[in-house]
DNA sequence: GAGAAATTATTCACGAGTAAAATACCTGTT
DNA sequence: AACAGGTATTTTACTCGTGAATAATTTCTC
């Protein structure tokens, strides 16, 4: 698929009517993918760069996270993913299937399976076989997973907070916003853009 | 900087405001995170749900970039870390050593090693040993590496265009602005924050 | 200059995730 | 009732990244 390569839309799409020129430093600031940005364009100055700037972005926010974010988590000796499953529990308040787990958890069902396996080892979470139908399994927070989860919450959002806190509320809100519409528009259409 | 920002608050950005119960209630509509959020709400009405409307919007943006946004990339047989290597040797268009090229391409050292030596036995880098100091190797692309980044590269792009579509200029060039700023203060501050 | 400390790159053992096969079970059709 | 086909979950074989140890070399310090 040969889409037009932006022939107007080209330079303009981000820097469009904040920043001041167009020759050096177009776009916000100096982290890292403004200079890997300007890097591109001395090498290809007839790409369209506009995508790496908040792909790239958000890609390098999501791995910046992952090492340090998750502090209060590996704490209390939990993994992202492991706190992502228990928190699934929790917040649907009721039993969830693997498979349910897995959907929730936007993961497969071989690794909803060893995570299970591990949690229930450390005594967060029981299993209980369906009475009617024999394949699946119910699985819910003992009261140790429970109280663990409710436990960490508070100092995880403190600590997401404080990583956050750079920007301001209004900066969030807006950030939030835009993330939530452009997240809206992947998960809608974008199983249908596999191409 | 920005352009002007949502008066008031950032709920306007993508619509309809939800039926909850707090008073301030910035859930932007329809993407999955908005409901995990919510379900926390109803759990915990207490604790500040902020932050995951961000953090959680980014991992999950990530997460599907990864499974989707490198379509090309693969079809062409490369993962996305093996590109990022690539790509820094065609961007900075110079040679790279391990170790720069793990600076660059934000992993560790023991992978990039892993990653030349694919690479290497693909035909897509070679190295060349420092004569002043026998520790370094210095790592360039081939005629084939450059063409396969070459080739690779525009239509990465237009599909990341594609990807990101469902979101108008203005809008993008926002959104790049706050995640620049974000990860500015993220690379800045992160290091100092790891409690 | 000789030995200590630092730096560069690689190797190793391991943990975690995945896709695909395997297992166990249910349901509808004939 | 029996069989085909579908679904839920687990197992298997494999890949990939990581941190810690290792090897090789340079640089610092006296």
């Amino acid at each position: 698929m040969t889409a037009t390569q932006g022939p107007s839309a080209g330079d303009g799409v981000i820097g469009t009517p904040d920043t001041s020129s167009t020759a050096d430093t177009p776009v916000s600031g100096r982290d890292t993918v403004a200079e890997v940005v300007r890097q591109w364009r001395a090498v290809h100055p007839d790409l369209d760069t506009g995508p790496m700037e908040v792909i790239g972005r958000i890609n390098r926010c999501a791995a910046l996270f992952q090492q340090a974010e998750d502090a209060p988590l590996r704490r209390a000796g939990l993994t992202r993913p492991e706190f992502d499953l228990l928190g699934a529990l929790r917040r649907t308040g009721h039993e969830l299937t693997p498979s349910e787990l897995a959907r929730e958890t936007f993961s497969s069902g071989a690794a909803v399976t060893k995570r299970l396996k591990q949690l229930t080892e450390r005594g967060l979470v029981e299993r209980r076989g369906d009475t009617r139908d024999r394949r699946v399994a119910h699985v819910r927070l003992t009261d140790a997973g429970r109280e663990l989860v409710d436990g960490i919450l508070p100092s995880q959002l403190a600590y997401e907070n404080a990583v956050l806190s750079g920007l301001g509320p209004v900066e969030l809100g807006d950030l939030a916003g835009l993330l939530g519409g452009l997240l809206a528009q992947l998960e809608g259409r974008l199983g249908a853009l596999r191409a």
